[in-house]
RNA sequence: GGAGAGGUGGCCGAGUGGUCGAAGGCGCUCCCCUGCUAAGGGAGUGUACGCCAAAAGCGUACCGAGGGUUCGAAUCCCUUCCUCUCCGCCA
């Protein structure tokens, strides 16, 4: 959500930096609202004091019995009325047409974000891990799940339909295994806090992420009402909303297990086949609310603690800054982190770093008071994954396939799987 | 799900139609006093928006949220969210 008062204050620059989004000038229909709206509030203002005024006096004449003029100052207050329904009316639409446009508009790429179009256009920052030669033709995660006898597609879509899937034995451990790993290396050594976090929240808060109002159709809705949060960004970041925070406090580091469930609407064929895009998937979800001063190197901390959990499954990966066509809503930054796939030849995505300004703290109001400072000032959030479960099990179970199909569990990993060395049919 | 009670400033807590942004207390800040500490005295202490080049200042709104009644609402009415108690149900 953007300040008015800075379009107010130069539009030029607003306009600039939305056509890094490839956006029309904005400027111009929101200054008008702008206008339209304060002329409006000071018209109401105007009778809001006339009318406190008169209905002073009209008390004043009901305590002295004065009826006359009780009667003859109610007349005009009665009259101040019109003017002032009238007045407030349109005050109240054009400050909500005001705020519906604001909060339709996307966060600001910073100005060394590439210009592109979509992921082809990324920059390629750093690259981590080489390849391994595996001496054979590297399966896919569905083959070596399925030969495994752990991985069952048919039987989930079935019951739930298409992008599900049942893990069993082995593979089902390893999920969770790759979870406590993350959540311990995240809360032992990154100084995250572990949050279990509700599963399904209301509309404001995903007004407050930036999911609503323009991205409904990813979302499920249950019968009540309320959104099934795509990705544990949403309750962790919303977990600071309506609140003035200590600045002693921050920055304040918190991270989730939850299940993510996505409509993907729009992708329709896309990565169908196997585990990469699924309605429902666990992911293990980094947040920071930090200083706005402290945001920049926190998102390259954020992007670090992320890749430290690939580092330390042994899986190759590079990182991304992603150009603007294919930057998030909320985000004016993002890092993505792209493991390695032997069977698709491939870097893909697995994690997703965002610093996202003030952009989301303003939607939800998430302040906090700076030490000797009157005025409450916006908190700066970032939300990475610390890493998608799903996607890193597959990773690891491709990265570390044997040609019987069986699959080598990286020595982290181990404690969590009671010392097992692979996974065997 | 049924029955009841509530939501007031950083906290506690008064206030049932007018002069209430809101008594009182606690906390906090500043000043005074006091040979340490403690006690005591005084002043101050919310947020948002608008007007203003800005500060000062002025205005408006805010007593969970939204709507209504009224010349005027923290106070009355409706809706809604949340909290608490009892009963029921339940992992």
């Amino acid at each position: 959500m953007h300040d008015i008062k800075l379009i107010r204050d130069d539009a030029a620059a607003f306009d600039a930096a939305l056509a890094r989004r490839g956006m029309e000038p904005q400027s111009p229909a929101l200054l008008k609202l702008d206008v339209q709206r304060r002329e409006a509030l000071g018209r109401q203002q105007e009778a809001e004091t006339e009318r406190n005024a008169l209905s002073k006096l009209v008390g004043r004449a009901k305590a002295s019995g004065d009826e006359a003029e009780f009667n003859r100052l109610r007349g005009e207050v009665d009259r101040l009325k019109t003017v002032l329904e009238e007045s407030s009316e349109q005050a109240k639409h054009f400050d909500e047409a005001l705020n519906q446009h604001l909060a339709a508009l996307p966060n600001l790429p910073e100005a060394d974000v590439p210009m592109g179009k979509d992921e082809n256009d990324n920059q390629e920052i750093r690259r981590w891990g080489e390849p391994k030669a595996l001496g054979f033709k590297a399966k896919d995660h569905v083959d070596l799940g399925e030969g495994l006898g752990q991985m069952d597609f048919e039987a989930a879509a079935a019951m739930s339909g298409a992008r599900f899937v049942a893990l069993k034995g082995g593979l089902a451990r390893l999920e969770r295994a790759l979870a406590q790993f993350m959540l311990d290396l995240h809360t032992g050594e990154h100084g995250y806090m572990e949050v279990s976090p509700p599963y399904m929240v209301r509309d404001e808060a995903m007004f407050g992420t930036g999911q609503l109002p323009k991205f409904a159709d990813d979302l499920f809705r249950t019968t009540d009402g309320r959104w099934l949060i795509p990705t544990a960004e949403v309750p962790l970041t919303n977990l600071a909303r309506d609140a003035i925070h200590d600045d002693a406090a921050l920055p304040m580091r918190m991270t989730a297990y939850t299940p993510c469930f996505r409509a993907e609407a729009g992708s329709a064929g896309r990565d169908t086949r196997g585990m990469i895009r699924m309605h429902q998937f666990q992911k293990v979800e980094m947040v920071a609310l930090v200083k706005p001063e402290d945001s920049a190197a926190e998102l390259d901390r954020m992007t670090g603690c992320a890749e430290k959990v690939l580092q330390l499954l042994e899986l190759p990966y590079r990182v991304m800054l992603l150009c603007n066509g294919d930057m998030g809503f909320s985000a004016q930054r993002t890092y993505d982190l792209e493991v390695w796939l032997p069977s698709q030849d491939a870097y893909r995505e697995i994690s997703s770093c965002s610093n996202c300004g003030e952009f989301q703290a303003r939607r939800m109001n998430a302040r906090f008071r700076k030490e000797g400072e009157k005025k409450p000032a916006f908190l700066h959030t970032l939300n990475g994954s610390g890493v998608a479960v799903g996607r890193a099990m597959l990773a690891v179970m491709e990265n570390h396939q044997n040609e019987d199909g069986s699959i080598t569990i990286p020595a982290v990993l181990r404690p969590y799987m009671g010392g097992l060395e692979r996974l065997e049919a």
